[in-house]
DNA sequence: TCATAAAGTATCGACTCGATACATTTTAAA
DNA sequence: TTTAAAATGTATCGAGTCGATACTTTATGA
């Protein structure tokens, strides 16, 4: 008998559902989340590496599931400028309006509703394990520009700023996206 | 852009660090979680449909992770007496050795850790964002039978109890456990 | 009795994913 | 500058997942 304790349990078992809940629309989990992460990360980070590294797949998986997501027209691949072993990864209008149906908005609206109602925020305890899990394995644990060492905010511009390890410039929406080069 | 709140996104990517972590030990996800349900469910629970409806999996995946790991000779099938349409299983003594490896226990062990330090208990949380998903599904919660409305604690008798459904008495361990049957 | 429901099994097809091998391209080192 | 090592992505194998569908056997209830 025995076993994990009850958060470790309730975990396992919204895992378990989330899972069976990622099969909507003919899309499959991985692929719901190639696609979430496609609409978080910023312009660096749309990358097959990248989102091999995010969800800690394998290459050939994601490999795989990208092909099925350009077969199926939701996702486009172009070769990158600069470095020809790279691509750049691009949400088509049906993959954005496919994200419109995302069965994870049901988990999004319990969250939400129970977070109000108890007056709670789980994020604070959740990123706490996440990112203990994540450093045991050894996983970097991503995050957004404006949190980043390399990030510079441009004095005077409202917004903007600058990467200072990729040397580009930052619009207000690459600050508060996802970048794999994210560093603490 | 835009997307969850926070704490769905660090759900939603925990429960894919979750479904990495599960394939340790020649193991997949499904069965280690067949393994963890056959430990904590009581002896009317450890049938293949019981697996099939805490897990919500469908019958097929169920019958043949089964019999994936009766030939890893984690698990036995015996016949019920009563009823010859079902199944009762048994982990094996190999069964709860593997146990001892399950690779959730690195996340038991975050979160135990995180609890402690935050001095934050999220099960609350969570617990009511698992119902409140269910209940919209219209899947059961389940439950251990000492919180169900069939049980009945035998006067006198310190532990014992019996349940008013299945007109079986209740030993100690099995009130602690989780019964299909459960019924708040 | 007899239709219906429930418990399991069997099979198909698309996908997951660790493992391995491979082709290109880039980077760093000699 | 040539060369070795690393990085990016693809291809293939094998076991497993899982919705869908069809089927067998056994219980149950009108």
């Amino acid at each position: 008998m025995s076993g994990h304790s009850p958060t470790t349990h309730l975990l396992e078992r919204l895992s378990r559902l989330i899972q069976n809940e990622a099969h909507a629309h003919g899309l499959k989990p991985v692929q719901w989340e190639i696609l979430r992460f496609l609409r978080l990360a910023n312009r660096f980070s749309r990358t097959p590496s990248a989102v091999t590294a995010y969800l800690n797949l394998t290459k050939g998986t994601v490999s795989q599931s990208l092909n099925a997501l350009e077969t199926k027209q939701l996702v486009t691949k172009e070769p990158v400028t600069g470095d020809r072993r790279r691509l750049s990864l691009t949400l088509t209008a049906a993959g954005r309006e496919m994200l419109a149906g995302d069965p994870m908005d049901a988990l999004d609206t319990a969250v939400r509703s129970v977070e109000a109602a108890r007056g709670e925020d789980m994020s604070g305890g959740l990123r706490a394990v996440l990112s203990d899990l994540l450093r045991r394995r050894g996983g970097r644990a991503f995050g957004v520009c404006r949190t980043c060492r390399h990030y510079r905010p441009e004095p005077g511009a409202a917004g903007q700023a600058r990467c200072a390890l990729l040397n580009e410039t930052l619009g207000p929406a690459d600050s508060e996206a996802i970048c794999v080069e994210h560093d603490g």
